[in-house]
DNA sequence: GCGACAG
DNA sequence: ATCTTGTCGC
């Protein structure tokens, strides 16, 4: 579960946001931008989680789905209590145990991990989905509803248009029209992944809604599974 | 100093 | 994130 030597397993709970954030400016410089041929990606992991109103419960859930057919393959979905605040740009530290707790509960192993957030588009270019990518050690990336850092230009209208998303005079990620004349979502790489491979993923595994499908599968069970509680 | 701030 | 129905438009 934690591939990489370097990531201490005590340090993935950081007591304050002042620990969590040394580690993620510890941890940045790990991320690597790999090539990937979407038509070779054979199953896809969508992320996501649910919580309960008053913040004491959380449903984390894991949806694989083929990226050939978008059928789902395998799922999983684990009940938790948030156990760190929510935070703008500490957001992994609340999300990424519960998630990592219901990927082990698959029977599958997913190819790609579709995270809902963001990956290198954070202050400190190390956004959930590179989270999970390093602590996995497998390719990922994540998909933002509402830009969090930088700024890009509108896409044009039709579906597949993009833009990059700048931050501080670098391409954080991208603005990817996944639905034509529907709001952009924000595509930024989480690691072993590129921006084209995964904004073309992105676009293949967003062909009738806005948000990837595996995403939304995922929001659906997690959402399901904490209404059931 | 002030506002903004993934889910 | 969540509290919340119907409604307009493709």
């Amino acid at each position: 579960m934690n591939a990489d030597p370097r990531i201490d397993p005590a340090d993935l709970r950081p007591s304050d946001p002042a620990a969590a954030r040394a580690l993620q400016d510890r941890l940045a410089p790990l991320v690597r931008a790999e090539p990937v041929d979407p038509g070779r990606v054979s199953l896809v992991a969508g992320l996501d989680v649910t919580y309960a109103p008053g913040d004491d419960r959380l449903v984390a859930a894991a949806v694989v789905l083929s990226a050939q057919t978008l059928e789902v393959v395998d799922s999983a979905a684990v009940a938790a209590e948030p156990r760190f605040p929510y935070v703008p740009g500490l957001f992994a530290f609340r999300e990424v145990p519960p998630l990592l707790e219901a990927i082990g509960r698959l029977r599958v192993a997913p190819d790609v991990f579709a995270c809902d957030g963001f990956g290198l588009a954070h202050p400190r270019r190390f956004g959930l989905a590179c989270h999970i990518g390093l602590l996995l050690d497998r390719p990922a990336f994540g998909i933002g509803k509402s830009p969090f850092v930088g700024t890009a230009e509108p896409p044009a209208e039709e579906r597949g248009s993009w833009t990059p998303l700048i931050d501080a005079g670098e391409v954080v990620g991208r603005a990817v029209r996944t639905r034509s004349g529907v709001k952009p979502v924000y595509v930024s790489i989480g690691h072993r992944i590129d921006l084209a491979g995964a904004t073309e993923l992105a676009l293949r595994l967003a062909p009738n809604y806005r948000v990837p499908e595996p995403i939304r599968r995922a929001d659906r069970l997690s959402r399901d599974r904490l209404a059931a509680l």
